[in-house]
DNA sequence: CTGAAAGCGCTAACAA
DNA sequence: TTGTTAGCGCTTTCAG
């Protein structure tokens, strides 16, 4: 091939070669100044940085992943969904991973996808990334039947427990999704209502289970007759089919939704329906997405903290990457964030003094 | 160093040399197998693959970029938030790249990046991407007073004109959102409104001057009068505060905005001011967000064809990236698509100063 | 403080 | 149909 090696021609990207020569030192040198590293006196150092800026070099980072075996590189994998919840928590991921000094790459599983969430892994594996994301992940159809999954860097999985897998360091973040079902469940019940409906998110996902779970046992613990749960999935759209159902019912005064968007059409099904919200029923969501507070009406709900989970999972797996041998750094609980706005209220009068069987 | 080529020591991941010894064929050959490439008798395919399986083999692709010069990867730059239309446009992008066989690296530009789009561009070919997607560019505070980006990669900039910049190949997709304003405003107009004013999006955002100017052009082309512009910055917050302004005025019946969201928070202004939405006014969004159909009026709007826009767009980038030499594909502009929902009516019979019906 | 030499694991010609 | 020989541009090791 014999493209010869650091040729002053010009062609091709100049090399560190190419910069040595021109600054008069060693190509190690070179890499020594933009490696930052110790003992390079100051004028070589000037040198060589003036030498670089005039070819235009610019190091390849082929070459240091191959040498060096880092990609400097994190892998994230999300469910390629523009919803607002995953959206929010990639965009965090995308900052912190940035203003750690990593490169971000994203491989998206969509639901139904064969491959799933094994393919996905692999796929990143194959590109050499340092360390993976894994974004809300949700139960697979086959789920899990070829056993854990090898993996050989650390994981961070956000919002669900860690699925089977090996892996050097394991780490999980965003959890709490729980207590801010219990807390939007209380809520309600604080306002007098004597029970408490809940519009699921699909239970695929680890995150409807999480808020279900919430409301659940904060209607258990308070002694409380737990209704029958609709199940949606996650769209407006199945929240106001859910709505048409549930606005038949008179004993349903307080709805508690897995998220905004279905709270939204749930509203909207009861509206027309001719039961007025908050009125004669009242409705939580989850998430607080951007519009929440310009629905009519203005939506109560529970505001989720995607840029600080990204920051504190993402923090702890950056250092289970550079320090592979330290503990682990423990995992922190994010604030529950209630948005009191005007879609609850006591229940109507006609239905407070009734108890509760 | 001495590591001892194709060790056959367990510790480390195992390499081509390991799957040749273990295959008894050469280096070479496990690469023909792996790349897929002809001659390779059916007999040393089967003997290579099965020891590869065996030894969990995965190919190096830091190694396989510096040998090769490519890295199969494709960059996008985005603006970091997880409004629906860069996210739906992200993840459209996502899916494209990966059935192409690439992988997808991901930078934000945040508003105010001081880096900007050039610090975006750079860190995406100091990671070494072999096409870069850039997603509804905006103008920076400073713009391009350092002269056109030099990239020596295809680059496919969606959504905008592309900026300044020398590349081999400069693509963009994504245009025609004049048209589909335009098809707004006809709407309105067709409807009986005497003319329509325009709720724009921030104008440092070429997808907000373009419906602007679809918006504008309609009117003059009819001859109607062209009402002063309100700006919002894309939320349902700045479309509310929009709201309360233009409620004071009577002569206000149709609004265009240039998103759903804003939208959304001027119906509420609108409807809390007494104004109804549609008898009073009509409304027109953008985007036709999730959901658009289930707020209260469901809201009257432009589907953008996020899918069809990453779709089309990257096409013409990977043949940009792999025909280097070949004219570019030709681009197809996206269909228009307005979804009449109950946000628009005719305007009331007195245009002067009354309220409600 | 600086440099020389030896790879990292793969692909690219060129033989055989 | 298969193998040989060179690098790709950097980091690592070990000497000065």
């Amino acid at each position: 091939m014999k493209r010869g090696t650091g040729r002053s021609g010009s062609s091709a990207a100049p090399n560190g070669v190419d910069v040595a020569r021109l600054a008069g030192v060693s190509q190690k040198t070179v890499s020594r100044v933009f490696n930052e590293e110790p003992y390079v006196s100051a004028e070589v150092r000037r040198r060589v940085l003036e030498a670089a800026e005039q070819l235009g070099y610019r190091r390849n980072n082929a070459a240091r992943a191959l040498a060096s075996g880092r990609t400097r590189s994190i892998g994230v994998i999300t469910l390629g969904t523009a919803l607002y919840g995953p959206a929010s928590l990639l965009m965090g991921v995308e900052r912190v991973v940035r203003d750690t000094g990593y490169a971000l790459r994203v491989v998206n599983t969509m639901e139904g996808d064969p491959a799933g969430l094994a393919g996905a892994v692999d796929s990143l594996l194959d590109q050499g990334v340092d360390g993976i994301v894994i974004s809300e992940p949700i139960d697979e159809p086959g789920g899990g039947e070829a056993g854990p999954l090898r993996v050989d860097v650390p994981v961070l999985v956000i919002g669900a427990p860690p699925p089977p897998l090996s892996s050097p360091a394991v780490l999980s973040a965003g959890g709490g999704a729980d207590l801010m079902a219990r807390a939007a469940t209380e809520h309600l019940l604080g306002l007098g209502h004597v029970t408490v409906h809940h519009l699921a998110g699909p239970q695929r996902w680890f995150a409807a289970r999480d808020r279900l779970e919430g409301w659940r046992t904060t209607l258990v613990s308070r002694g409380r007759n737990v209704p029958p749960v609709v199940e949606g999935d996650w769209s407006a759209a199945s929240g106001y089919a859910a709505g048409r159902a549930l606005a038949q019912d008179p004993e349903v005064t307080a709805v508690f939704a897995a998220n905004d968007d279905m709270a939204i059409g749930l509203v909207r099904a009861l509206t027309e329906a001719g039961r007025h919200v908050p009125g004669d029923v009242s409705v939580v969501g989850f998430d607080d997405i951007p519009v929440a507070a310009y629905v009519t009406p203005p939506l109560t709900t529970v505001r989720q903290p995607f840029d600080a989970v990204a920051h504190e999972g993402l923090k702890r797996l950056v250092h289970a990457i550079e320090n592979p041998d330290a503990d682990p750094l423990p995992a922190s609980a994010p604030p529950v964030d209630l948005v009191v706005r005007a879609s609850t209220a006591p229940p109507p009068p006609a239905v407070t003094g009734r108890s509760g069987r």
